[in-house]
RNA sequence: UGGCCUGUGGUGUAAUGGUAACACAAGUGGUUUUGGUCCAUUCGUUUGAGGUUCGAGUCCUUACAGGCCAGCCA
């Protein structure tokens, strides 16, 4: 067991103190996707608890899928989750399961709860159940159908199974208390007929047992210690005891229930993920916008960022809303030391350096990341014509601008001093070339007279650049609470519509070479790395992961 | 107008009956060959009321606020 020089939360107390009283010698926990949807970030929060636990504690953690309903459930599903899971760094060895492979178990135990007189077959509709069922406020009445015997509920139950009836005829029931102020309680649905084709289990079955049913049992069969879900599973957990309880099943797991990620500019539920998806208003579950596990991965966020961001948001039972903003602090922090620093243009202007040799060229040294001593050095190559942003020009600059401006003298990143001499405009006004010099004796970026510039700037050489694709992203929803619409709107019409931007840059030539998940620092601007879906050798994409911090355009802003 | 759960800076998380701490955000300074990084600094008596106690963010009562539940979804 690790040192633990942090505080504990309140899941990992309860672990701490049924180790520390024999009640498990290890934590089994479990990761229990279903496969109907990719993975998001809220996931990952799930994944990190329960794969943490036992790294930290000792045991395991099995990934099981919970594979209840063949109606919404995919193959797709299965294989991105589990390559999500890898990416995240997490293993679950052998210990991969399916719901599915309980599912004749289930049978035999639904079949003793009938048995026991446990359980029933309904014969009523799903309309009817619901009028039946009673209303927050009110009990419920109990089904005319509550006493049959039980030689008929088995023989219904197996002619259920045995397919002789259609999909909502008939379902099986447990026996508890209609008047349950506790929904979940009152006779709540155990099997359904479902003529559908299964993933795994293909046509074997056509009945089809419920989350309820199975969640629980399928624990105490894999002998997990300590069940980890969702708030909203609250109100199941005296139905996931009273399964235990009735049930001769080999060990009794502990539901422990935790709150959710919510996360600003984003929405985590599947459902709204999936229409996202499904109205191509995303491209596709790994769009570089989604939260989910896929899309930030061809974003360029890393698992360390994401799993340091997890681990200081804690785990507690409150309903809270985090700050997107603490997410990309994390990923900032992991970028920061990692990226390689490369310079590019993302709105280019000429800068033509007039008595600079016309068919000179030389290379300056350039460092590949400050924040690393062991990243090297890489050659840029420097000539009289470059490109720099267009906004690191003022005409008529206020004195707190550092950058260039008619008169003034700035830094050009690794190589010399240049001082602006004077502009060209095309007819629009529009800035079409500045003019500078510069001092032979500032190269490397230091004067030898002891001046001094306030700033310094990123450039490409013209002669030398390349072209690439920017997708420049910006957060998905316009607005920081997405669910927050007025009556009569659709969430989807709060979708930033500038979440997305596409724009031609010029990059230094190191980086035709560059590679997927390798993140790249744009100096002066931003994260980058190339688009794992759409960048080629002779087309290069690449994805902004994230800007940098921006004090200057903050001060703008006032 | 049922049941269950939760209330600590702007946001999120700690403090396990004994000096309210940390991170993010925001602001202000400093350093800097990235207006990045880094460093320093500012910002809350814990939802309200009552109670127990020498002592309460922590325990009790109550009010208020928020979340979840009426799928043959999970």
């Amino acid at each position: 067991m690790e040192i633990l020089d942090k505080s504990l939360n309140f899941i990992e107390q309860i672990v701490t103190e049924d180790l520390a009283s024999g009640k498990h010698q290890e934590v089994i926990s479990r990761f229990p996707p279903e496969p109907n949807g990719y993975l998001h970030i809220g996931h990952a929060k799930s994944i990190c608890l329960n794969f943490g636990l036992p790294q930290k504690f000792g045991g395991r953690c099995n990934l099981r899928f919970d594979d209840t309903n063949p109606e919404k459930e995919e193959m797709e599903y299965i294989n991105s989750i589990k390559e999500d899971i890898k990416w995240l760094g997490f293993d679950w060895g052998d210990h991969i399961y399916y719901a599915s492979d309980y599912f004749d178990q289930l049978y035999d135990w639904a079949v003793l709860l009938i048995k026991d007189g446990k359980s029933y077959v309904e014969d009523l509709t799903a309309e009817q159940i619901r009028e039946y069922r009673g209303t927050l406020t009110e009990p419920g009445k109990e089904s005319p159908y509550r006493n049959r015997t039980i030689e008929e509920n088995l023989d219904l139950f197996t002619r259920m199974k045995n397919g002789e009836f259609k999909d909502g005829d008939r379902v099986l029931r447990a026996k508890i208390d209609m008047a349950s102020p506790n929904l979940n309680m009152r006779d709540p649905v155990l099997y359904r007929i479902k003529h559908a084709h299964h993933p795994r289990t293909a046509n074997k079955w056509c009945i089809y047992p419920m989350y309820d049913f199975t969640h629980g049992q399928s624990d105490a069969l894999e002998h997990i210690t300590h069940s980890i879900c969702t708030l909203e599973f609250e109100d199941h957990r005296p139905l996931y005891e009273w399964f235990l309880n009735n049930l001769p099943v080999p060990s009794k797991p502990r539901q422990i229930e935790f709150a959710r990620l919510n996360l600003s500019y984003t929405v985590m539920s599947k459902r709204m993920l999936l229409r996202l998806v499904q109205e191509k208003v995303v491209d596709g579950w790994d769009d570089p916008r989604m939260p989910t596990i896929a899309g930030i991965r061809r974003r360029g966020y890393t698992p360390e960022a994401i799993k340091a961001f997890a681990d200081r948001i804690g785990v507690n039972r409150m309903f809270s809303t985090i700050d997107f903003a603490l997410l990309e602090h994390f990923l900032r922090d992991d970028l920061n030391k990692k990226a390689l620093r490369v310079m590019a243009v993302l709105d280019p202007v000429k800068l033509i350096i007039d008595n600079y040799p016309d068919n000179q060229e030389e290379m300056v040294e350039a460092d590949n990341n400050p924040e690393d001593e062991n990243s090297g050095t890489r050659q840029i190559a420097f000539s009289k014509e470059l490109y720099i942003e267009r906004n690191d020009f003022m005409e008529f600059a206020p004195k707190d601008f550092f950058r260039l401006s008619i008169d003034k003298e700035v830094r050009l990143k690794h190589a010399y001093f240049v001082k602006c001499t004077h502009i060209v405009k095309d007819d629009t006004g529009t800035i079409t070339e500045i003019h500078c010099t510069y001092d032979p004796n500032t190269r490397s970026g230091n004067s030898t007279d002891g001046r001094k510039v306030k700033g310094t700037l990123h450039w490409v050489s013209v002669k030398h650049a390349k072209e690439a694709e920017v997708r420049l992203y910006d957060h998905l929803f316009a607005q920081e609470n997405p669910y927050d619409v007025a009556e009569g709107k659709d969430w989807i019409e709060t979708v930033n519509p500038n979440s997305l931007v596409k724009i031609k840059a010029y990059i230094e030539p190191s980086l035709t070479e560059a590679k997927p998940s390798v993140p790249y620092q744009f100096l002066r601007n931003a994260y980058f790395c190339v688009d794992s879906k759409y960048s080629t050798p002779s087309n290069p994409v690449f994805n902004r992961i994230i800007t940098l911090k921006d004090t200057w355009a903050k001060l703008q802003k006032k």
